[in-house]
RNA sequence: GGAAGGGUCGCAUAGUUGGUCUAGUGCGUUCGCUUGGAGAGCGAAUAUCACCGCAAGGUGAUCGCGGGUUCGAAUCCCGCCCCUUCCGCCA
């Protein structure tokens, strides 16, 4: 949601905005009914002006008012409602620095990390090493919980748990408030976050509770400060937080069918930042956030690459958007591991997440990032990690965990 | 699932015989005085949103949300949402 102010200030901006993104926006209709509207808005207020006015002996007139002010106040909701919708389809405007393009082939590699392994021998990909290692059981999982279910299990299970531990407390030692979220969530944090109206089909609903299933903790901890106004001083709020996620990839039915890339639920620990409405400093912690993830691939030894997306792959909300790509041997591609956006005050508009200030209220900037999702990293861990004899070493920094260097049969 | 209570200015609270309440008080915050400095103390200011306006300012709306009664509602009536407490169940 953008101001419609600032729509009315900057009009090509919007314009440009929102064809880079490949969006329609019915502008005209846009502006013809926001005049309509502050017409509407004058002679309903001047109404209101003479009946505040009116003393015990003007009942008559009192009446008359009454019902002129009624038939007015019918029209501007009409028009309020209209206009409502249309603004809910004006997508946020991308940072200068973000590259225009139509679609996925225009993004931008920003970087790459590490060395990609090379093996002397046939590779394994990630299912395959799961089966014979007794790490991943498919089969038992679709027979209990549906398609795309899965039960991790042996060293694959603690190794789970293992990085989520591992990156909790290291994101909590860099100053991030630890959190564990609620999945379950209310419909005004999915329309908050911007995930509503247009992604409703992706998101489970418990109809019985009138309760959704979040995708991503950046759902209920990006509305934690929802209608609160926060205090200047004590931003940024920087939060790294778990939870279970919840995804229904109704748009990707033949997609990524096997293993453990696409899933229904998974586990995922989440970067999030509420902050000051300055976009510089906004853009200096969405680097931040972008070190954050690439210090942990780093850590965990795996290649990745950073991609900026460009305007044509990011969503409404998004003023700047990075992907960290990781290696995938069994692939042989990178394969999106960490997503981070920086929504300026998109979300917080719709959130009410406000702060004050010597020249009044302003809405919050937010930002989010992943800090790390498994099972998907797993792939990468397993197949980068495989050696000839069929076993996986561990990453070093998660030996501790495990109490092992090498998982083999 | 059963029963009761409640949602008011950043926070906490006052306010229910309808107008004098957009709203008092405390805390917090800001400014000033005081001090070597800090604290305490004293004084003042301090809700948000919308529309008009270059500005000063003006007007309107908002006491959970929506509707109703009324010339007029935080205060009365109806519906909805949310929260809390007790009982029950339970990892």
């Amino acid at each position: 949601m953008l101001d419609i102010k600032f729509i009315r200030e900057n009009l090509q901006v919007c314009k440009e905005a929102a064809k880079n993104k490949g969006r329609d926006v019915d502008w005209d209709g846009l502006l013809k009914l926001d005049d309509k509207r502050r017409e509407l808005i004058g002679l309903t207020e001047k109404l209101r002006e003479e009946r505040n006015k009116l003393t015990q002996d003007d009942r008559e007139r009192g009446r008359e008012v009454k019902q002129e002010l009624k038939k007015l106040e019918e029209e501007l909701r009409d028009v309020e409602e209209k206009f409502g919708l249309l603004m809910l389809t004006v997508p946020n405007v991308p940072d200068p620095s973000v590259p225009i393009g139509k679609d996925a082939s225009g993004n931008k590699e920003v970087r790459k990390w590490g060395k990609l392994p090379k093996f002397n021998f046939p590779i394994l990909d990630h299912i395959e090493l799961a089966k014979s290692l007794d790490l991943i059981d498919f089969g038992r999982g679709t027979k209990v919980g549906g398609f795309r279910a899965y039960f991790l299990k042996n060293d694959a299970a603690q190794m789970e748990l293992a990085l989520m531990w591992y990156t909790l407390n290291k994101l909590t030692k860099k100053g991030y408030t630890p959190l564990i979220a609620p999945s379950l969530v209310r419909d005004f944090t999915l329309f908050g976050n911007g995930q509503f109206p247009w992604g409703r089909e992706e998101v489970y609903k418990i109809e019985k509770d009138d309760l959704y299933l979040a995708g991503t903790a950046e759902v209920p901890v990006t509305a934690y400060f929802s209608d609160e106004i926060l205090v200047e001083k004590d931003l940024p709020k920087k939060f790294v937080a778990f939870s279970p996620c919840f995804r229904r990839e109704a748009g990707s039915y033949g997609k990524d069918t096997k293993g453990a890339y696409r899933l229904h639920q998974f586990n995922k620990i989440e970067q999030v930042i509420i902050t000051t409405a300055e976009t510089n400093n906004s853009l200096t912690l969405h680097e931040e956030l972008l070190a954050n993830a690439e210090e942990i691939l780093k850590d965990l030894e795996l290649p990745y690459r950073v991609m900026l997306m460009c305007t044509g792959d990011m969503g409404e909300p998004q003023v700047k958007k990075y992907d960290i790509e990781t290696w995938m041997p069994g692939r042989q591609a990178y394969g999106e591991t960490m997503s981070n956006s920086f929504m300026g005050d998109f979300q917080a508009r719709r959130l009410k997440i406000r702060y004050k200030t010597k020249d009044g209220m302003k809405y919050c900037h937010t930002l989010n990032n992943t800090a790390l999702a498994s099972p998907r990293i797993l792939i990468a861990i397993m197949e980068n990690y495989q050696q000839k004899d069929g076993s996986i070493k561990v990453p070093k920094v998660l030996q501790q965990f495990l109490n092992k260097t090498v998982i083999k049969r």
